[in-house]
DNA sequence: TGCGACCTGACAGCAAGCTGACAGCACCCG
DNA sequence: CGGGTGCTGTCAGCTTGCTGTCAGGTCGCA
């Protein structure tokens, strides 16, 4: 985890640096807004720490301008106690979290690993098989990048093959998990979501393994 | 956005509930621990506001069953002033942030909006999606800049698939965060309004994805 | 060659979704 | 208090296009 300080009372800076590299951060500070606002921009932190009251630029201004610059780090602002302005001034800008001047090193420290660990969970919504790519987000299908639009009952059967791409599935599994065991369904259905498929895709994405069931193209038999 | 407030004080519960639902939440409230804990274990709320003095259960236990129950929705527990060991504890046991009592309806708003923001990744107060801007904070929409005149069922719906742009979203998770679990609704009170929103917006704005649900113009078909 | 497993084009049924009309209701304003 | 206004859910009728079925074909294997 890297962490940029960014503080212009320097007792105040080394004690941030000191608390968040005690709690496994690897902590950079800088004094100017002008370069907190290159270094936001440029280097790629995990947390940025920012106090708003700054010389060369005025740290509203810097994380604004980060955040129209498409910088997505976890911005925890310090601000002076008791101005309720400014902190709802900066929770406008973008900051993730205040926390208000003085603090105590441990809330600042539980705040920031809190912070950090809010914006790591996400990603992972896409599974790639082979040529094909599904984004599991907008239930959007592509092949070698290209989109395809599927219907809800075909994404659900690819979905499946993606999901197990290490092996072979029967078609009764197929059966059972794309429909419910109270609205059963014959053999035929699934073949023919299936054909409908393969027009879509191509012959060979999904492979037949005559008398086993369905596989998705590459697994070696 | 459907938001819990866990107050036992009914003066305070009421300004909660009416400060939310200014801001366009649809606010439920609920004065008993035990209650709390299953009310936030059961429904889908986008935020909820705890209070951690509670008859029934401890505020900080029920915030950690929820945790330990893998409940991700964002909490923002009110504490008393001044007993930062309570906040620290508060944020260790899965807060999202905290506000010590007694506070601003209007911080209390803008914490809040800025906390149902962050726990979908995103950050400042414009929302912009597309050819669509909202100003969280005004409640207005504009479409490609020009602003667009729509009523409070129009917006809030407008603001939960802008703030999950990124995915598709089933009607029926629309219909639990448009309406409380108490006044659920038919999946056509749902398509009735976004006819209208449509009729205001142009067609291809909100994308129908029959199977799945709604999502905002996308890229792929 | 024969059999069973599998494929596929056509088609109809049907459910998902759309829309215009309407009525209940809350709210506003005189 | 009372009428007007605008929001919103319900209803009914309609369109759309997904999807299972069927019938007939092809393929692989013994």
């Amino acid at each position: 985890m890297r962490a940029l300080a960014v503080e212009d009372d320097p007792r105040i800076a080394a004690d941030l640096a000191a608390a968040l590299d005690a709690a496994g951060f690897r902590t950079e500070t800088c004094a100017d807004g002008q370069e907190a606002w290159f270094l936001g921009d440029t280097e790629a932190y995990d947390l940025i720490v920012l106090d708003l009251g700054l010389p060369g630029m005025d740290g509203l201004s810097v994380l604004k301008r980060w955040r129209a610059a498409g910088c997505e780090t976890p911005v925890l602002i310090l601000t002076a106690r008791g101005s309720w302005q400014e902190r709802v001034e900066g929770i406008e800008a973008g900051a993730d979290d205040y926390l208000p001047k003085p603090f105590r090193m441990e809330e600042l420290v539980a705040r920031a690993r809190a912070l950090v660990r809010r914006s790591a969970g996400r990603g992972g919504a896409l599974q790639e098989a082979g040529p094909l790519t599904l984004d599991t987000n907008r239930m959007t299908v592509a092949l070698r990048g290209v989109p395809v639009a599927v219907t809800a009952q075909e994404y659900r059967l690819l979905a499946y093959l993606v999901l197990h791409r290490d092996r072979v599935i029967a078609p009764t599994e197929l059966l059972e998990h794309l429909y419910g065991d109270d609205d059963a369904r014959e053999v035929n259905a699934l073949e023919a979501v299936i054909a409908r498929l393969r027009r879509k895709l191509g012959a060979g994405v999904i492979e037949t393994r005559r008398g086993f069931g369905y596989a998705l193209e590459g697994l070696t038999p």
